[in-house]
DNA sequence: CTGAAAGCGCTTACAG
DNA sequence: CTGAAAGCGCTTACAG
C-alpha cells in the first residue's frame, strides 16, 4: 500500500532528484544512456516519494506492463495452480496480472476481452473454453496472445499450450481395457457444433481411436452433457439407470467424474467394482478418500509458467509461433482397478 | 471483439458525426446539455466506427468505469457465485470488472492492490481473507471500497458484507447437541495472532459461546490448521487417531470439512455414526453423494450483488457506511444425523 | 446547446 | 549524457 493521498507524479520525482522529467522517465523505462549517478539519484527519489507511475498516462505512449488473463470460471482448483505458474513467470519481471472471468457466458466473455483491450494490457493469456479459430486470429492480430486449451497447431499469430488430450485419453482407454473393462463410455460436453470446446473434441477423439485400437469400435458411446452438476447428473442418471450399463467411464473433466461417482452412489452402483471412473485434470479434491478418483494430470502449474514466459517473449518481439505441450500422467486411484 | 486494427479516437467520431470532440465527449459521459439530435448523431457514429474510449486517456481526467475485485484464491466454487452476483449488479451499468488474485500470499496481495490502484479502478471489492483494520481504513481513504468477510461493524470509511458467522456456527452447535453430540470440536485456521481471519475468529466465537450455552464449556476444543489439504489432513490425523476422539466436528470452511470426511474414511471412522461433520460455505460439491456434507449456506451470490450495488453507491457519492448481513442457513445432509 | 483550449501524467524523438 | 518540447486521447471549465 502506498503512502500519500495525492500521488506524486513524475514531475515531483524530477524536482526531488533535481533533474528533468525526461531523465526520470528514462531510468523508469530502462532507456539507454543514463549515467549511473543519475540513475541512483532518481531511484532514491522514487523510493523516498513512494512514486508509482500512472498506468493510464503511460499507456498513452508506452506500455502498461500488465498481462491480462481470461479465465472461463473461477471454481476449478486447477486454475489456482495455473495462476500460480503464471505468477512464477512474471515474478522477477515488472509485469503484473489482471484477470477477467467470463463465467462461461459468451456475452460476458466478449465484455471481458473488450475490458482488457480497453485497459491496454500488453498481452493476453486466453484460457479458452470455447473459441473459434478466426476470432482468435483476429484478436491475436491486435495483441500478443497465448491460448490454453485450444488445439490449433497451425495457428500462426498466437502460441498455444496444451496437453496431448488425445493421447492422454487413449492411454486411459488402454488402461481400462487392460483391466478387463469393455463397455467404456465417454462423458463429454455438448456445445454448438462448430463451437465445440477443442479440448473436449480432442478427448473424444482419443477415446474413439483408443476404442478402435482395442477392437471395441462397436462399443463406442459418447454422452454429451451440459457443464453444471445438475446437467451432469441428469445425463448420468439416464445412462447409469438405463439398459446396457457401462462398466467404465472416462469423463472429460474431474467435475464430471465426481458427479459420476455421486450418481453411481445414489444408484447403489459400486465404484470401481461395477463401474470404473477416470477423470481429467487431477483436481486436488480427487485425492480425497471419498472421491479417490483416478485422473489425468496435465501439469497446470507448468502450463501457467510456460504461458507467462511465452507471452513475455511475444511482447518482446517474437513472431514465430510456438505450440507447446505439457506432460500428461494417468494418476491411478481407487476409482479404477 | 472490435473491428479495426487501429482504434478510432474520439476525434474520428467527431469528424464522422460532423461535430466537435467536446460534443462527443459530452454524450459519452452523459453530461448535461446535449440536444437529442446531437446525441443521436454521435451515437450513430460511435456505433458505425466501433469506437471504444481509451481508458487510459479517460483516467487522466475522469473515471474508468472499472471495478476491481480482490480474491484470495480462485479454487473455491463459492467465488463463482459471488462473481456472478457482482456481475448481476453491474450488468445494466457501464461498469466492468477486473479481478486480482492474491493466492493467499501477502506479498502478492500487496502487488494486486497496487496494480488495481495504478489502473485507476473506480472502486474495490475486497474479499479479505486476512486484513488489518488500519490497512483497510488507509486503503478506503484513497478509494471507495466494500469489504467482504471481515467483521468491523464500526468501520466508517468502507462498507462491509458478512454473514453472521457467530450466530451461524452457534446454531450448528445447537443442532449437534440436539442430536445427542457432546464432544464437539472446531477445526479452524491458524494465522499470526493479530492477523487472524476475522471470519474464522467469529466462527470460533460462535462455537465457544454455543458450547457454553449448552453447558459444554468443559469440552471446548479448537484445532487450528493451515489452509491446504495436507495441513488439514495432518491436523485431522492427530485429532481423529488420538485419544478422546470427538463425536462431531464443525469446520470453518467446506474444504476443511471435506478433508475431515476424507481423513475419517482413511481411519475407518464412520460419518455420521462415529463422527458428525458440518462445514461452512455450502460449496456446491458438498451436495455430491460421496460428500453429503451438511454445511452453512451464506448466500454468496446475493453477497456479490450486494457488494456491487454498495460499491456503485459509494462511487456515486455515499459516504455513510453500510454494514450488511446475508442470511445464513444450515443445510442438513447425511454427514450429520 | 455547442466548440476551442487547457491540461491530466507520461514517453519519445530531437537538440544540445 | 541530459533536457525542452510535442503529443498520446481524453474531460472539463469557459466563452460564445
Amino acid at each position: 500500500m502506498t503512502r500519500d493521498l495525492k500521488k506524486p507524479t513524475i514531475l515531483d520525482v524530477a524536482h526531488h532528484a533535481g533533474v528533468s522529467k525526461s531523465a526520470v522517465s528514462k531510468v523508469l523505462t530502462d532507456a539507454y544512456g543514463v549515467s549511473p549517478d543519475l540513475r541512483r539519484k532518481v531511484e532514491e527519489s522514487v523510493e523516498a516519494l513512494g512514486y508509482r507511475p500512472n498506468l493510464g498516462a503511460r499507456s498513452l505512449r508506452g506500455s502498461t506492463y500488465t498481462l491480462g488473463v481470461i479465465l472461463p470460471d473461477v471454481g476449478n482448483p486447477i486454475f489456482t495452480e495455473f495462476l500460480a505458474g503464471l505468477n512464477d513467470a512474471v515474478e522477477a519481471t515488472r509485469y503484473s496480472i489482471i484477470v477477467g472471468v467470463s463465467q462461461l457466458s459468451e456475452r460476458i466473455e466478449r465484455g471481458v476481452i473488450d475490458t482488457l483491450l480497453d485497459r491496454k494490457v500488453d498481452g493476453i493469456v486466453y484460457v479458452a473454453k470455447r473459441a473459434f479459430n478466426d476470432e482468435l486470429e483476429l484478436l491475436a492480430g491486435r495483441i500478443p496472445m497465448v491460448v490454453i486449451g485450444h488445439h490449433s497447431p497451425a495457428a500462426q499469430t498466437y502460441d498455444t499450450i496444451n496437453t496431448d488430450d488425445k493421447a492422454a485419453v487413449g492411454e486411459a482407454v488402454d488402461h481400462l481395457v487392460r483391466m478387463g473393462r469393455r463397455k467404456i463410455v465417454m462423458l463429454s460436453v455438448a456445445v454448438e457444433p462448430e463451437g465445440r470446446l477443442s479440448v473436449a473434441a480432442e478427448r473424444e477423439r482419443g477415446y474413439e481411436e483408443g476404442m478402435q485400437r482395442n477392437g471395441l469400435g462397436e462399443d463406442i458411446r459418447v454422452v454429451r452433457s451440459g457443464v453444471t452438476f445438475a446437467t451432469y447428473e441428469a445425463s448420468l442418471m439416464t445412462l447409469l439407470a438405463g439398459p446396457d450399463r457401462p462398466d467404465a467411464m472416462i469423463c472429460w473433466t474431474d467435475a464430471a467424474a465426481l458427479a459420476a461417482i455421486s450418481t453411481a452412489r445414489k444408484l447403489d452402483i459400486i465404484v470401481p467394482d461395477d463401474l470404473a471412473v477416470i477423470g481429467f485434470d487431477n483436481n486436488p479434491t480427487s485425492a480425497y478418500a471419498q472421491n479417490d478418483l483416478a485422473s489425468i494430470d496435465q501439469e497446470a502449474r507448468w502450463m501457467g509458467k510456460c504461458a507467462g514466459e511465452a507471452l513475455l517473449e511475444r511482447i518482446g518481439g517474437r513472431t514465430k509461433p510456438r505450440h507447446m505441450q505439457s506432460r500428461h500422467t494417468l494418476i491411478l486411484r481407487g476409482s479404477v482397478t
